[in-house]
DNA sequence: CATTTATGTCAATAATGCTGACGTATTTTG
DNA sequence: CAAAATACGTCAGCATTATTGACATAAATG
């Protein structure tokens, strides 16, 4: 149990470091990093569904937002069939940083399950599926279709 | 490989959730669990050691040890043999808490693990050991001993 | 005795989160 | 159509956890 524990810990350490670097390059963070991944993972997002997936307060996500799009990395359409929502979508810029972001990032996780193996992979998955809260795990069930 | 980075993202946090609940109840923050923890493991473990495991400076330590010691739940003693040393130790209020902060988070991990399985749960562990940073990997491998 | 080590502390700053309150535009509903 | 609900934004204040830099003290070590 307790190994488990710390694994998780050094391990989400080790997962962070290298965009938390490159980030820090241009004065972003992490939150700065989620708030991209997502965007990029389904463009046209609004800002109510990336409230829901962060789940923070538009108080937090809001100046996020604001740095982001200051940096030309992000940009908000108004909707066309509900008039009140803003949809985001990464700038080229924004497009740019994220995949500069995933090449780092990836590359420590394609080392990590090369090294243990497909058969581990699908444990280390469903292992973090167990962690997760029913809401959190319903939101990530709906992502990976 | 994105499925990897989302898990570990909602798996982190479903992982911490239940913690993090019961220490705000004292004021006390994820910084403070994380001292307590490697404290409780390792009894008389030093400022020095527990700077070098947690990766953070003396001075953001030391306002932590500084508040469980204000809250009784944490106390120094002079090394012996070397006396610039300070040893931590939980005391019986410390102790406590600790194990009611695993009791919660074992819960969940011990659930999660049930779950999926032995064999997952190795493939869990050498998973997260391969994200570990080297130095990081060390550490969990000298702990483990 | 000079230097290094282990620890502590003061001060300023940053990133990320929170609560509460209020405002505006737009859509939905009774 | 008027009232209510929704989507979003913003102002202000505060907390936690981290940082850097500078300086201090006591004890060990060469």
């Amino acid at each position: 149990m307790t190994q488990g524990i710390e694994a998780l810990f050094f391990g989400y350490r080790g997962f962070t470091a290298g965009p938390d670097l490159l980030l820090a390059d241009r004065g972003l963070g992490r939150a700065h990093h989620r708030a991209l991944h997502f965007i990029a993972r389904e463009p046209g997002l609004t800002v109510g569904k990336v409230l829901d997936i962060l789940d923070i307060t538009k108080q937090s996500l809001s100046r996020v937002l604001r740095e982001l799009m200051e940096q030309n990395l992000v940009e908000q359409r108004q909707g066309e069939q509900d008039r009140r929502q803003r949809h985001l979508w990464l700038t080229a810029e924004g497009e740019a940083l994220i995949a500069s972001l995933r090449m780092v990032q990836d590359a420590v996780v394609r080392k990590a399950f090369a090294n243990a193996g497909a058969e581990a992979v699908e444990g280390f998955l469903s292992v973090l599926e167990g962690l997760m809260s029913p809401e959190d795990l319903a939101k990530f069930s709906t992502m990976r279709k």
